[in-house]
DNA sequence: TTGAAAGCGCTAACAC
DNA sequence: GTGTTAGCGCTTTCAA
């Protein structure tokens, strides 16, 4: 069907240097228990052949693929314009390359079957390991590539309690010192559009939530419950929530997003309900991503170490596929970068 | 080393079944010319066996890995933050997850390892074909490619005059009707923030430029090559540029960007040179992401298709895959959406 | 330091 | 419809 490009063996080459397959191999994976002399003879030939190992059949002798799959089990639609999501890509991509894995990039189209597109690539040996996004369902998957042996690291905790194999942010730190930020600049009434509950499987443990609480208990304000809506990360859950809340209750004055794009959505519900920057509204960005410090320089943000996280996820599954047979979760810490200090660029004839 | 998970093989399903492995190997590939009972048998061992054929064997066999390269010559810092890239990208994941093919994604640390990236994973046989974006010194491995029998596409076309294997976008008709659109508007000087001069290594080409030119000579306008300024798709070249000219030729009321990063980077320009929209400033942005539509309702873009590109270099690499020996180039048109029709949010206060 | 032979797990020829 | 055999192109004993 398809034309076959005929391609140098390493059987040519060993002919060609007229020496043994075996040497021809030990010049390409151990040179240094080769005579000089015959190495040269052999990368004369290689070069001459314009011969490339074929990874395929040292994949299949040696049991690894030298590849590790990115699955995320939203649909690609979400994926790619997700920029925190291609800041972890990014961050697993360079950690991988470094070391000379290759990277496979799956977002099934429908979220069911990314579990199965993880099992599948794994149990096929298309990839040594798998890098996971948690989603619902995904305990399952730990629990059954666990039997199984197969490496694999989540970004973020696949579920309560997980000890092992995951690189997960801490919001709390953040989003404590962006409250405390935000009352001290005045705020007493506070609303939170955080992530969506079940995102992570363990909603109890909203690292947004915690350090939000937590600032409200140290400065003695009641935390009123009403005022955390959950969003989806996406511009427009941010105009949605930002909406209900200010309309319902106009008491409050700032808003904490647990995403930049649910920040711009809030922004743009402010200049629609004609609202002013400061004197009506302060707005805490989730993620301090680097094209919102550009377009918004003057929005304070939690910061999301996407890319970080992404390399450390990169680094812990080649320890695993090196033989760790476990690795301790790692937690990074978000911080706060306040930026108010100079208005906010809205005019009233904005929202005509 | 690393701890090796026992699993089964064709053989162990075959045993169990009490059939011979190419009845098994029949049963995964072609079960159609296998008798009903025998193949429940095997699935029956495949199911109890939790049997997954080894992908890198049938590949070796087979001599075709079902994955394809996605390989991009820029830093990764910058691929990964493109949306426009990003878009690409999905496009080409889709295509090719729909088919069954897995996509392996480069962006080598320096821009001169991407070509040989391209060439390592095509000649190592990790992947069966590679989809390439262009810039200098493609030229070279489009030959290499086409001596070899490689199957590869670019996107864009990698030199002046390639006629195969490429999915470009012409701009052309969109900057027409942009610039068609600016001078409608009263605007006598437009600005045009370009892509870079050799970024396609036929700068003679810029689709953006002919647009904009046959504008300005259809409508009687003199072009004033002094107005027309190289970008490099980023929000900093965007700002730089606009204020370049703005600043040089006050006389500009309009400006024409390729990216739509470039035009925030302009937008931004504007408002630090206290200028008003639509009262002294204009601008057109050259994506027409949909991030862009949300953030700035109100700027005027030209559409650039990446993900439609994306999505039929996929198509074209795996036409290519099952046989095809070339294939004509494609070429998508960008479109002009106009919408001014509000005042752009703005206030002098912004730019304190 | 080098080589011969076996085999990774599958599929393609070619029988039956 | 089904089974036997021989590789795909490497790496890995083991021996020389």
């Amino acid at each position: 069907m398809r034309k076959e490009p005929r391609m140098a063996t390493l059987y040519d080459v060993a002919a060609l240097a007229g020496v043994s397959p075996k040497t021809v191999s030990r010049v390409l994976n151990e040179s240094h228990l080769v005579a000089e002399t015959t190495r040269k003879r052999v990368l004369d030939a290689i070069s001459k052949l314009d011969y490339h190992p074929n990874a395929i059949a040292a994949s299949l002798k040696r049991k690894f693929s030298n590849t590790v799959g990115f699955v995320v089990p939203y649909g690609s639609d979400f994926v790619f314009q997700d920029l925190n999501m291609m800041e972890q890509l990014h961050g697993v991509h360079d950690a991988l390359t470094q070391e000379g894995y290759n990277v496979v990039v799956s977002a099934p189209l429908n979220k069911k079957d990314a579990l199965h597109e993880a099992i599948r690539l794994a149990k096929r040996r298309n990839v040594d390991g798998i890098i996971l996004y948690p989603s619902s369902g995904i305990d399952r998957i730990i629990a059954e590539f666990t039997y199984k042996g197969l490496p694999y690291v989540t970004l973020g905790m696949g579920f309560k309690d997980q000890r092992w194999n995951f690189v997960e942010v801490d919001m709390a730190e953040g989003a404590y010192l962006a409250t405390k930020y935000l009352i001290a600049s005045g705020h007493r009434y506070i609303g939170l559009i955080t992530r969506p509950t079940g995102f992570f499987n363990y909603p109890e443990n909203d690292s947004y939530y915690a350090g939000y609480n937590a600032a409200l208990v140290e400065l003695g304000i009641t935390l009123r419950p009403e005022f955390i809506r959950e969003g989806n990360f996406t511009f427009e859950s941010g105009y949605r929530e930002f909406r209900y809340l200010k309309e319902k209750y106009p008491e409050i004055t700032a808003f904490l997003c647990a995403s930049d794009p649910m920040a711009y959505g809030a922004i743009q519900a402010m200049k629609d309900m004609q609202l002013k920057w400061l004197e009506d509204v302060e707005i805490v960005a989730g993620d301090n991503l680097p094209l919102t410090q550009k377009i918004f320089p003057f929005l304070s943000s939690i910061s999301n170490p996407s890319y970080e996280q992404g390399r450390q996820a990169g680094k812990m599954i080649i320890a695993l596929l090196r033989g760790q047979k476990e690795m301790p979760g790692i937690v990074l810490k978000a911080e706060f970068i306040p930026r108010r200090g100079r208005p906010f660029p809205i005019s009233p004839s904005s929202n005509l």
